[in-house]
Formats: structure tokens, sequence, C-alpha cells
DNA sequence: CCCATATTCAACCAGATGGTTGACGAATTT
DNA sequence: AAATTCGTCAACCATCTGGTTGAATATGGG
């Protein structure tokens, strides 16, 4: 019943945490910069790290008294891999998509410069 | 406060919301014939449907005393295009999966006849 | 040691969520 | 018209969520 794309899905459901993931996009932080921006509680943003915690989606390591916090992208994948099974109503050939890619790729390489 | 985003994610966040979308890429359904695989009243996935119809996900249109699902797959975009924010951990470059299909759709009209 | 800083814990609250059951309205069939 | 089928509504319940405040627990520094 927990299953990973609940918790993450669930997790990414709330505007401050997307916006907590988008500013450790930047940069690893520590809880207390992290609620800075944020009009609420130091607890109330510590609850969300946690929320984020258990979704896999950031990672939280204790230096001296100061705990920073680091994205670990990673967990989005599920996620993303699931929503890319919506939208291809068309069978798709995932290998020829990947040579697509790469066509692609060396045609910019080639013409860019 | 209501971001599409939040509707969206939330949506997704519970498993039975997640295997009803999953049912409707295969065909359009009744509301009945969505319930009917799961454990659970007809009234719980009537708000399940809700939930999902009010995120944009699916479409509810009622022909005779049958009310028809049907995916609405773009309303995914928004999360997906979110989640492509942490760029480097997205497999799938949307513009380019466009293009392939586009492609796709073009080399099965001309070789399918 | 004592104080300040960093963070969590505990208790509490309002409101949302996910489920139930039974009644209801609307459309179809007989 | 009556019965049946489809689906929602209303009331109810337990649990989760997102916030608060105040106390508690580290850790670091004078």
């Amino acid at each position: 019943m927990t299953d990973a794309l609940d918790t993450v899905f669930a997790a990414l459901a709330d505007p401050t945490r997307r916006e907590i993931l988008r500013m450790l996009l930047e940069d690893d932080m520590a809880v207390t910069d992290v609620a800075e921006p944020f009009e609420m509680s130091l607890a109330a943003i510590s609850k969300h790290l946690v929320i984020l915690t258990r979704a896999g989606l950031i990672s939280q390591e204790k230096r001296g008294r100061v705990k920073w916090c680091k994205l670990e992208p990673d967990a989005l994948r599920p996620a993303s891999v699931w929503m890319q099974g919506f939208g291809q109503f068309e069978p798709v050939n995932l290998d020829a998509f990947e040579r697509f890619l790469a066509r692609e790729l060396d045609a910019d390489g080639r013409e860019g410069g």
C-alpha cells in the first residue's frame, strides 16, 4: 500500500515542498536556511523535510549542529517513468527513440559547431 | 494556492487512481466498468473519478444513463515539465519525443498504407 | 560552565482524504 | 407504469495533513 510512487507523488503535491526541492537544485542547504524564505515556522519546514526524506527526494546529513539537506533526484525517476507511460497512445519503440535522439544530438553537434 | 500541479500530483498519489488511469489508457470506460475490478464501493470510485476530473486527468461525458470516462493525458504535461526542471534526471526530452512520434506516425502512414 | 544556535518533539487544532451505507434521481427496459 | 440499471448525494467515521506553540535535545562558542 505504501508504494514508492504514493509517497513521491504525495510529496510533490505540496507547493512548499516543490519550492524546497527547487531551492535544493541550486545547492545543499541547512534546515534553517531552507526555512528562511517561508512564512511559516521552522517546525513546519522540518516536517516538510521529513516527508521529502521519507519519499527519498532528499537526504539529510548532520555535520556539527547543522543538518544539511541534499537533493536526491534519482527518486524522481520512477514517477517520471510512470508518467511517461501516458501520452504514448501509439506503441513506441524505445530503442528507435534512442537512435532518434542520438541522430539529433549528432546533427546538433555537426551543425552547431 | 490551488496550483494545477497540486491537484495533479495529489491525484497521482493514490494507487487506485493511478490504476484507473492505467485502465483508461486502453479505452474509454463507463463508471461501473471502472469500478468493477476494485474491492470498494461504486461511490468510492465515483469520488476518485471526481478527483481525477478536477485534476483534468480525465473527462466524463454522459451518454444516456452511462457516464463515459476518457483519459486526458495532456493534463500530465505540466507535471512532466515540472519534473523536467530537474533536467539531468529526466530521461526523455518531451519535444524530442514529439518529433519522434510525429516521424513514427508519418512512417506508419507511408509504410502501412 | 553557561549561553546561544540548530533542529526536533509533543500536544493540539482545523480541514482534507478515503472509505462506508442508504437514499435518491435519471434513463432504459419490459 | 414499474422495475432495473447507472451514478451521485448525504451523512458519517477514522485517519492523515499542514499548520501552530512551547518544551526538549544536541552542538558549538565565550
